[in-house]
This record gives structure tokens, sequence and C-alpha cells, in this order.
DNA sequence: ACCTTGATTCGACGTCTGTCGATACAGCCG
DNA sequence: CGGCTGTATCGACAGACGTCGAATCAAGGT
């Protein structure tokens, strides 16, 4: 088994738009899809990594160097653990360049939770 | 001190659109706004309550009774836990009448989650 | 080669969280 | 009143989580 760790969600590239789930209001969430959904509303549920993820979808073109975002008031391995929780959860992507490594949102699948909260009335 | 619990953030009711937060993309969120948010994604970071609200909001009206949701594999108590966090979360409120509870969603607190999540690029 | 800088991984620690059974509370109905 | 049903609280416990310092890896520069 070469990847006996934790289960890194594909993450669609491109302009594609991925219906992760119906509107929560059309019905009952499935046992799966609740917990696919539960996953990353959990890798938002931390103000480190919410932070995070705001200093990158902030930066022009939705992405940064870790160097840029850094300061978050936690040490430096924490802010790489919390990255990673969010690469694993699906919602950013990471490439190195040279010395540093650039994170990326994941448009769609992000866009994919908010028409999941879709709940007009 | 008449509250020294876990303080229980307002539930705006009514038709009112509470713009929470702007988009993400818009800036670096405060600590403040970020812990804000993180308890709000947190109280949806539980496949359980997923599945609870879920059912709730698919409910006409978007309310329902403890009695027709508790079916989510867990026992009783362990409903009325998750219950209790979404409601301290904001995502719903409760009423009693006569014998039965019921859950109702908090739209705009729900819209305002998605609407920070709008990250149209 | 070596050292420096940026980033990840590792190991440990205290805290928070989800779960349960038992218990208590709130209304209805005989 | 006394029992019954629906819901909430309590106390306990195992497992997950956030944090850190130390160590490791990756690229560049001198």
């Amino acid at each position: 088994m070469s990847k006996s760790e934790v289960e890194e969600l594909p993450v669609p590239r491109g302009g594609d738009v991925v219906p992760c789930c119906p509107p929560i209001t059309a019905g009952e969430l499935s046992q799966a899809d609740a917990e696919r959904m539960a996953a990353m509303f959990k890798a938002l549920s931390d103000p480190v990594r919410l932070r995070l993820f705001s200093k990158i979808a902030s930066h022009p073109g939705g992405e940064a160097c870790v160097c840029d975002i850094a300061d978050v008031g936690v040490s430096q391995p924490t802010v790489s653990h919390h990255l990673k929780k969010l690469r694993e959860a699906g919602l950013l992507t990471s490439e190195r360049r040279g010395t540093w490594v650039y994170y990326q949102v994941a448009p769609s699948v992000v866009a994919g939770m908010a028409a999941l909260l879709d709940v007009r009335d």
C-alpha cells in the first residue's frame, strides 16, 4: 500500500463546475455525501485555517506563497500543518516553484460548498 | 453572571438579510470574523449534524420536529446534543409546541456563510 | 562543498469533541 | 394524581485535534 495515509480528495482543475451536492433544501443528505461535505466544512472550522484560506483567496490570482501568508499568529510548522489539512480537503492545491511553495484555491470545490448552502426560502 | 455558558449567537428572524462577512476574496478576514465564521463552519463539520440540518432544511417550511429527524444512527441524547450545537452556532432556532420541540433553519445566517464562499474568479 | 532560507515531517502534550447510559425535566392523558 | 412519551442534561470515557520544538528535506547562493 503506497498511500495508507489520509486519502486526498481529487481536485478538479480548470473551469469545469462540479455539482458536488444539490442544495441542502432539496432533500436529505446521504451518509456518504454528509461525510464528504463534513470533511470540507471541518477544514474551514478553524480560525487559523480560515485566515490562511482568506489570505490565499484574496491574493491576486487566488494563489499565494506560504511565506506571504505565514503571519497568522502560530508557529511555521503549525501553518504548514493547517495548509496540509486544507489541501487534503480539496480546497487548496499546492505547487513548488523553486524555493517557494504556492497554494491556490480550488474555486469549483468552494463553489460547491456555497451551492449546498443555498437555502433561499 | 446568569449566562456563563457558551454564548449563543443572536439569530436574526424575519426576512432581513444580514451580510455577515464580505466574500472571502474581498480581503483577509480579521481575527474576530475568522473566529465567528469558524464557529459556524464547525457546526456543520460533523456528518450527523449535517444530516440533521439537511433533514430540517428539506422539510416543508424549513422546520421539523425532533421526533421526525432523530433517525440518524446515534442515540437520542446525542441527537439532542448536536441540535444544541447547531442552535448555539446560530444556524437553527427551536420552539416548543406542546409535547414536541420544533427546530427551524435560520436562512439569513446560512446565506451569509454561502456569501462568504463566493469565490468566482 | 557548505551554509542559509523556505517548507514539511515527526513526536509529544494538553485540550476539545462525539458518544453513550443514566437521570431529570416537560406536557399530555387516563 | 400517576404513568407515559418526548426532549434535555449530566458524567464518563475514548479518540481526534491544535500546538509546539526539534529534526529533516529542498533549492539557491557563496
